[in-house]
DNA sequence: CAAACAGTTTAGCCTTGGCTAACAATTGTG
DNA sequence: CACAATTGTTAGCCAAGGCTAAACTGTTTG
């Protein structure tokens, strides 16, 4: 399978998937990765705190450890980090908010959730595969590729 | 799988990404992310053993260090534990091979890995964005996602 | 054939992100 | 208003996946 494409320009290292890629390259792929691997947890906090004041007006600890499915002794750990990491301001027993730097984050992280989530039901994946996949995804997707996404995503809702 | 959209009955959640999903349904996402995260190590170091084996007949422990950019004592380990759940075989100091379920776990592996990666290209992001998405995304991407990738790659060269 | 070098392994350390169990504070209710 | 239920925190455990440093093989070569 797979030549490619056949017409386009094309200069670039393309070819199949058949050689392995020269190991820096190959290096960078995976240290990306494992990069993408340290952050995705914290944003992934920040984002659904985010949600949770947009459509619940708090965001209660108990309430992320219900909808991650883990411990409160889990989250209650991780919102000291974020604190360390001035993302959100805590008291105990009171709700959570974000500071400025986790709006920030919250935001751009919704935003490339979206983008991937719309891409996935326009090419035709069904709404709860879509869901999963697009959590997964996101975190991994480059600004390169969230472009054309959201492009195709146009494309196509406008036909 | 798959009818998706536009006319169809669709009775389910669609809609935006605008309201927050049910508990359990959101639990489950964050639980499979957690899940894929776990296998995905062993994945790569699987299918990078294997595409060694088949393009240069050998895999040794430095050569993954280098192409993963990680310390050889980091890989000793790992093999260390590939060793135990059965999907590599090892002497001290000789070439790594893979058993029958490390060549066919290798097998599936560079298979996602390739439709992502061909998906992508087909999509029109450049070959070296590419190669870094499909590296990070290839675990996070269902059988049906994969499916649809497939044949919209399919399409794209029969074009 | 011994020494140097390259490759591998082991030991021991660190951080993250899970968990349970026990305890503390807050809230809600009889 | 007291006390039960809910919610949050802390302590202490574990496994995974990194690292460096040191020890050990195996190979090459002077």
């Amino acid at each position: 399978m797979t030549d490619s494409n056949s017409h386009a320009s094309l200069p670039a290292q393309s070819i199949p998937g058949d050689a392995l890629p020269p190991v820096e390259q190959h290096a960078v792929q995976y240290a990306t990765v494992r990069n993408a691997h340290e952050t995705e947890l914290i944003e992934d906090y920040v984002e659904l705190i985010g949600d949770l004041l947009k459509h619940r007006g708090e965001a209660r600890a108990a309430d992320i450890a219900n909808r991650m499915a883990v411990s409160q002794a889990t989250v209650s750990k991780m919102i000291r980090r974020l604190n360390e990491l001035e993302l959100v301001t805590s008291k105990p027993y009171r709700s959570l908010f974000l500071t400025e730097a986790g709006q920030k984050m919250a935001e751009t992280s919704r935003a490339r959730h979206d983008i991937v989530l719309h891409f996935l039901r326009a090419l035709g994946v069904k709404d709860s595969t879509a869901r999963i996949d697009a959590e997964g995804m996101e975190h991994h997707v480059s600004d390169e590729t969230l472009a054309i996404m959201q492009r195709f995503t146009e494309q196509q809702q406008n036909s």
